[in-house]
RNA sequence: GCGCCUGUGGCGAAAUUGGUAGACGCGCUAGACUUAGGAUCUAGUAACGCAAGUUGUGUAGGUUCGAGUCCUAUCAGGCGCACCA
């Protein structure tokens, strides 16, 4: 019997839908286990085989977990909503809506193929309205609350509230940017569109005029994992600076969680490590320095507090609040001109120039240590939005600072012995102090460490300061001026103030427009919709969410798809708590993966979800790159010329589709016959053949490089698909696609099958197995068991090969070894698993089979080795016959050519032989 | 600049966590069988050498009876953050 894989593939898909083999319910009798992909994008281009790397791996670890008998949880859904699918109906008018589900069908075929064990049943789509319900509901519980430094949490807005009435702002333990004071009366006062006003400094979602990422090709804002090095992340636009009136996330208020929190989580150290960088602690110091001539003093923000004697200028931001304060008549039109120039400059243009630049503002601060007046600046290298906006500068240790004082030729004083200063500042935290004593203050001497800590306590004694923490995380800007996305559950009343709608109201469903572009008057697309109002009649907002509104609590709706009452039921949430396994890109590190944790965890202040964390363990699978292929065409001509020859022409590399390529010869009819072009081309031939150049880049439509996993499927089967794709490498590493170690899979495959049968009988019997058969199979038992626990599917891979090639010399035939090897294999390759668990006449289906476990007795080896020490000190090894009695090994470790120097002819005292396999030599 | 990760045959990679480096697969070489192929099977394949042997895990040191693995320095590549005080 043939091993027909494209037949076993469909008959057992076939089997497994109509059985609902993969459908899971809570069941209280069983430990749970919830394993998780991130959700595709469904993009028009469909999927490469990139993307089942992740699916396949963690496809494997689900199986497993059933087999071990586990209640596995294993969902799959789509990120619907996002920017692709509106442009390209900005461009063909065609709704978002309809090119999202024609993606999203043909993403199901393509998934389906590969035979994953998702539960269909729980799928989830973003731009549902019974599921962004969900999303819209979360958002008006952050409306509503705000968070408490205190109690370290969210709470109902509606305490704050209370709390003003009868105190004001003085000593409330709410989170916020804002500098606002007022008293309970003050408060009493106010009309409610002024609370409402007030109220949004605190809210967790909220409504704020923030500097935010505006990228006009675009035509929205953006957030700032969106963005890097001053172009959008998608499309590569440039991304201008502008404060707009935005919707933003508290984030930052949960910055410290976010940050201890990762201790708790089985993350790999290097996104742990980038989430870090991008949460940015930092540990100091604020202090107070009165300017001269007035009551106002300057808030500063430094991790080094003790290079408080080196202050030579203060340096104020040019939005700083500060500036109108300090800026004097005599100095006002040279202020305001260089306001002017720093405004007109893009961030980008600011980072490329990195020019010095600054102004004196001709007003003077108090070093509150040593008493001396120092001038302050005003500079673009300070930055409004972290800290207080204004520094203390010592241009001594730091190279920012040194770089404005030598510009402006300011007084530059050492403060650690020995450290070189003429030609650069001395940055290190590391040395002896030293000018830094008077009769308040006594640093000489001191370590800077100690330093620090001497000064920090000094000037929380003397009033002039505290110690304190920043961090570099901002709010996350939460609205878009877009289409395709969630509407948000707001009203605007009669004062212009956003009020939430009713939760009764929900979901606000996403109203259809003429067309996906901005108004005429420049509102978003919203703004298009007839009768946009809520039930009041009053008119609704016009922004929609960002994209990861929708994917940051999918992982909870998976738990509880179909609810109408609840995001999940308090049932369904305590049952699966928590994504136990979490498979990714690193991609996401600094965007979903924050959102998340975030989002979850304001959930968890409420107790709406019972873990603080989303995804307890997260394997982050690496990229598949493709393999392009090149042409080379001479410059000017028609003709072509093979790799190796092209060193003689002046020739243009050109993309070649890798499909007109086979192992680099191009096949020369079909690339004439694949562009008009090309059909009179001619060719310069080495030995015959056009050899084609290639190069390791990104899988995508324009190299041509694209493999489309269907037809590898379609070619060489699903399961070899999935063993080739787990043989590449480690899961994490980022791989290019090699079709050519696919042949060692597929062999193995047939191998396999053909150890079944002889012609069309199976020819495997009842019979009781042999050592060797069982040594063989129990090594791979335990091989397999270990390395899917810690994902070394590789080795796995190269197990089965081990073992299918031993049992095969051995001719092993025994039933019970195959049947065993088969439950090892079904979470790889289920297919042609299920089919010979069938041909050896076992029932049911196999990926419910019991997992074997490994007897160490059949693993035991022929010879055992053993560590000669002598005193205590290990020398060298012996091998002996495993089952040697011990006076035998003692007699093999004396006598070892090893031995006799050691014992430098003495006798030895005493010889212990350890069943830990040492032995221990006493002379 | 700060932080993290990775360096092993022609290639993808293994290495029981300090104990025979290169498992397994690709590729290559030779052979067998053939319906002559991009099929299947058998043997070989780190380098140098006819051999015994010698050298080998980016480079240079160190610890150890023993180092791919641990320590120090250095080089190269990748990633994250970056005028963050």
């Amino acid at each position: 019997m043939e091993y027909n894989f494209n037949e076993i593939e469909k008959k057992w898909q076939q089997y497994w839908k109509e059985n609902n083999v993969y459908k899971v319910d809570i069941d209280d009798s069983k430990p749970k286990f919830y394993v998780l992909d991130m959700f595709p994008y469904p993009s028009g281009a469909g999927l490469h085989v990139g993307h089942p790397l992740g699916y396949i791996a963690s496809d494997i670890y689900a199986r497993y977990k059933r087999h071990k008998g586990f209640n596995v949880l294993h969902p799959m859904g789509y990120d619907a909503y996002g920017l692709p699918a509106e442009q390209y109906a900005i461009q063909t008018g065609q709704h978002p809506e309809v090119t999202t589900n024609e993606n999203i069908a043909r993403y199901r075929e393509q998934l389906d193929k590969i035979g994953f064990s998702f539960d269909w049943d729980r799928e989830v789509r973003t731009c549902e309205p019974g599921y962004y319900k969900w999303t819209q509901w979360a958002f008006l519980q952050m409306f509503k609350s705000y968070y408490n430094t205190a109690l370290d949490k969210a709470r109902p807005i509606t305490e704050l509230e209370e709390y003003f009435k009868k105190n004001g702002s003085e000593g409330c333990n709410a989170h916020t940017n804002a500098k606002v004071e007022f008293t309970a009366d003050e408060w009493n006062a106010m009309t409610d569109a002024e609370k409402s006003q007030m109220l949004m400094n605190f809210r967790i979602a909220y409504l704020g005029n923030t500097m935010v990422n505006w990228c006009p090709e675009l035509g929205t804002v953006l957030a700032n994992d969106e963005v890097s090095e001053g172009l959008s992340i998608r499309g590569g636009h440039p991304v201008e600076q502008k404060v707009m009136r935005q919707w933003c996330l508290r984030v930052s208020a949960y910055a410290g969680r976010l940050l201890c929190d990762l201790d708790t989580i089985e993350w790999s150290e290097s996104i742990k490590e980038t989430q870090k960088n991008w949460i940015g602690y930092s540990e100091g110091a604020e202090m107070l320095f009165p300017i001269v001539g007035s009551d106002e003093q300057l808030l500063i923000f430094t991790t080094r507090a003790d290079t408080i004697f080196g202050v030579t200028f203060m340096v104020l931001a040019p939005e700083s609040e500060y500036v109108d304060q300090v800026v004097t008549p005599e100095q006002r039109e040279a202020v305001d001109a260089y306001l002017n120039e720093v405004k007109h400059k893009t961030e980008r243009e600011r980072l490329i120039e990195k020019k010095v630049s600054g102004v004196f503002s001709g007003s003077y601060a108090v070093n509150p240590v040593t008493g001396k007046e120092i001038p302050i600046y005003i500079s673009d290298y300070v930055l409004a939005g972290y800290g207080t906006g204004a520094i203390m500068a010592v241009p001594a240790h730091d190279s920012r600072d040194y770089a404005f004082a030598k510009h402006f030729d300011l007084p530059i004083i050492p403060l650690i012995e020995g450290a070189d200063i003429s030609e650069e500042s001395f940055d290190a935290k590391d040395g002896i102090m030293m000018n830094s004593s008077n009769e308040r203050l006594q640093l000489n001497g001191l370590q800077v460490k100690d330093a620090i800590a001497k000064t920090k306590e000094y000037i929380e004694e003397a009033g002039i300061g505290k110690v304190k923490v920043n961090y570099r995380l901002r709010d996350a800007i939460f609205s878009r001026q877009r289409y395709w996305g969630e509407p948000f559950p707001i009203y605007y009343d009669e004062d212009g103030q956003p009020q939430p709608l009713d939760e009764s109201e929900l979901p606000l469903q996403l109203p259809e427009v003429d067309k996906f572009l901005p108004t005429e008057t420049g509102e978003p697309p919203l703004g298009r919709a007839k009768n946009w109002v809520a039930s009041n009649g009053r008119p609704l907002e016009l922004n929609t969410m960002p994209g990861f509104a929708g994917s940051s609590a999918y992982y909870l709706r998976y738990m509880d798809p179909h609810n109408d009452e609840a995001l999940v039921s308090k049932k369904a949430d305590e049952y699966w708590r928590q994504v136990d396994l979490y498979v990714g890109g690193t991609e996401h590190a600094t965007g979903h993966l924050i959102y998340s944790r975030f989002w979850n965890k304001f959930l968890y202040d409420y107790g709406y979800v019972c873990e603080s964390e989303p995804f307890l363990k997260l394997v982050n699978q690496g990229m598949i790159q493709g393999r392009s292929n090149f042409v080379y065409r001479i410059k000017n001509t028609k003709k072509f010329v093979s790799f190796n020859l092209k060193k003689d022409y002046d020739v243009t590399p050109i993309h070649v589709d890798i499909k007109l390529v086979y192992d680099d010869v191009l096949n020369i009819d079909d690339f004439k016959a694949w562009r008009p072009e090309f059909a009179d081309a001619e060719f310069v031939l080495e030995d015959g053949k056009y050899i084609c150049g290639w190069a390791i880049e990104k899988m995508s439509k324009s190299m041509f490089n694209v493999v489309n996993p269907d037809d590898i499927v379609e070619r060489y089967g699903a399961d070899t698909l999935r063993l080739n794709e787990m043989f590449l490498g480690p899961i994490e590493q980022s791989k290019p696609w090699d079709i050519h170690g696919i042949s060692g899979v597929s062999k193995f495959l047939k191998r396999l099958w053909g150890l079944f049968f002889d012609g069309d009988t199976m020819q495997l019997v009842d019979e009781k197995p042999s050592a060797a058969a069982l040594k063989s199979i129990h090594t791979l038992i335990k091989k397999v068991s270990q390395d899917i626990e810690v994902f070394s599917y590789n080795t796995s891979v190269a197990a089965f090969m081990i073992c299918s090639n031993e049992l095969k010399e051995m001719k092993c035939k025994s039933k019970s070894v195959y049947r065993d090897f088969i439950v090892l294999l079904a979470p790889f390759a289920p297919h042609i698993a299920e089919e010979l668990w069938h041909q050896l006449g076992e029932q049911g289906t196999v990926c419910n089979a019991k997992w074997p476990e490994w007897n160490e007795e059949y693993l035991k080896e022929s010879m055992v080795k053993y560590t000669v020490l002598f005193n205590g000190k290990p020398r060298f090894n012996i091998e002996v016959p495993d089952g040697t009695p011990g006076d035998e090994v003692q007699k093999i470790a004396l006598t070892h050519e090893g031995a006799a120097r050691w014992l430098d002819g003495k006798q030895p005292k005493k010889v212990i032989v350890v069943p830990n396999k040492i032995v221990n030599v006493v002379v």
